[in-house]
DNA sequence: GCGGCCTTGCGCACACTGTACGAAGAGCGC
DNA sequence: GCGCTCTTCGTACAGTGTGCGCAAGGCCGC
């Protein structure tokens, strides 16, 4: 045994060629892994290493199953979307009430997944992905199902679906940066008050409204005040019945 | 002349020290650069080096200026909602009219600055930036204006900012793909046509919809959208006058 | 004048990123 | 056996954010 290819480390240490046995990668396991990270640290702790590592695979093995980290991004994206429910058309209790049970659905996905908002704004053709389609169809047949004309319906949707995002944006930059401060709400709310006292100085509406919301919790209102705001919203859609239909 | 500047760094080739004149580097100096670089390339392009060269100076310059790039990101968020025209109060058209303008200063804003939307989901505490705070109290005052209570105002701002910031997202989505792709909206959706026909084969509203969409132009029916999602929004928000204000 | 500070700018270094490339091995048909 | 394709992965490269320490004003009390 004369010569080896590596120069110190010989035959007894080198890492033997050790072929996994699990059919070893495959793009969907690459997408849930990312999921994961990404849920359990959120957008900055994704890093094809580590994500890597956590498949026990080498840094460059998912690019045969994805063609760049944008692509897998996008990929992860459907993959949320996936988990919003639709309710069966046909819901006897109304198109709101599916239109509702949909919305709601929609932000506790969101909001569980709270560095997506990070992401959508690049996620160039994520609207082709199946779930976001069959999402956009389930929709469509909802509002359809409930009187709209298929282009009020199209309105219809995007219109909640741009409500329902918006306000998940901001609630999860809230929660992101709640996360980070590794503090709890009311903690963080006692540190920030005095800034935030002070900087609402010579703005009279914006300083009253902070007072009143330090008396009660802000986390309680939050559900409250995404379902006044849906209600109308979907007040000001259901014109589309009566003008348009 | 013997030597050149760089191989052998003597006294006579070494830069000479050459403060400069001009008041050196001040945060509001790199928040504007920070601000054109983005336009200019995107969100991509933004890193800490390009920024300093681009205002003649070391890569690590801006850090007695900026505590680090995600503050520097907030910043750059405010000036940008700096940019948000808000009638003054009191405008004889009414509420509705005020604030409709104001939606489309934000939208067009928002549009204008399109990497903004991939920010706004961590930009933490950009909420307590001076211009957000102004913008804040003033659709407060418009809504107010308009016989809102304060909190229903409050909702209502919420509720309108989180439609156009939901639209905007997917706007700036789109427009974003296509720059990345320096190909014109038409070719866009040349190139994208089969896909999208492809993907949309089972969902039968959708393909509807597509092959609607596909005869008309896109970009010119977005103003409409818009429009058309806000008037409802605010028929749904003028709810709150007659059942709370 | 002049020494000592304090602020600002910056070169360097470190740990880390996405990913191109090429080699190596596994499983196949012949 | 040979060749071929398909995966996996080590290495490398250019680029990132930023901590640190040094240098060079400007400004102070003397």
């Amino acid at each position: 045994m004369p010569a080896d290819e590596q120069p110190l480390p010989s035959v007894w240490t080198r890492p033997q060629p050790q072929r996994r046995e699990q059919p070893a990668l495959s793009r969907q396991q690459i997408v849930s892994a990312a999921l994961e990270l990404l849920d359990a640290e959120g957008i900055d702790a994704l890093s094809m290493r580590k994500l890597g590592t956590r498949l026990n695979a080498g840094a460059t093995s998912m690019y045969t199953h994805v063609a760049n980290k944008d692509e897998l991004l996008e990929l992860v994206v459907d993959e949320v979307y996936g988990e919003i429910e639709t309710p069966a058309t046909g819901d006897p209790a109304g198109w709101r009430a599916a239109v509702t049970c949909c919305a709601h659905s929609m932000r506790a996905t969101l909001l569980r997944h709270p560095w997506i908002v990070s992401v959508l704004g690049e996620a160039g053709l994520a609207y082709l992905g199946p779930n976001v389609l069959r999402l956009q169809e389930a929709m469509l047949a909802m509002f359809e199902a409930g009187g709209f004309s298929l282009q009020a319906a199209d309105q219809a949707m995007n219109t909640l679906v741009a409500y329902v995002i918006g306000i998940s944006t901001s609630e999860a930059a809230w929660l992101t940066t709640l996360a980070r401060s590794g503090q709890s709400e009311q903690e963080w709310a006692d540190r920030l008050w005095p800034a935030a006292e002070q900087a609402v100085q010579g703005y009279p509406r914006l300083r009253k409204l902070y007072a009143v919301q330090r008396t009660q919790g802000l986390n309680s209102t939050r559900d409250d005040d995404f379902d006044t705001g849906l209600e109308s919203v979907l007040h000001g859609l259901a014109n589309y019945l009566t003008n348009d239909g």
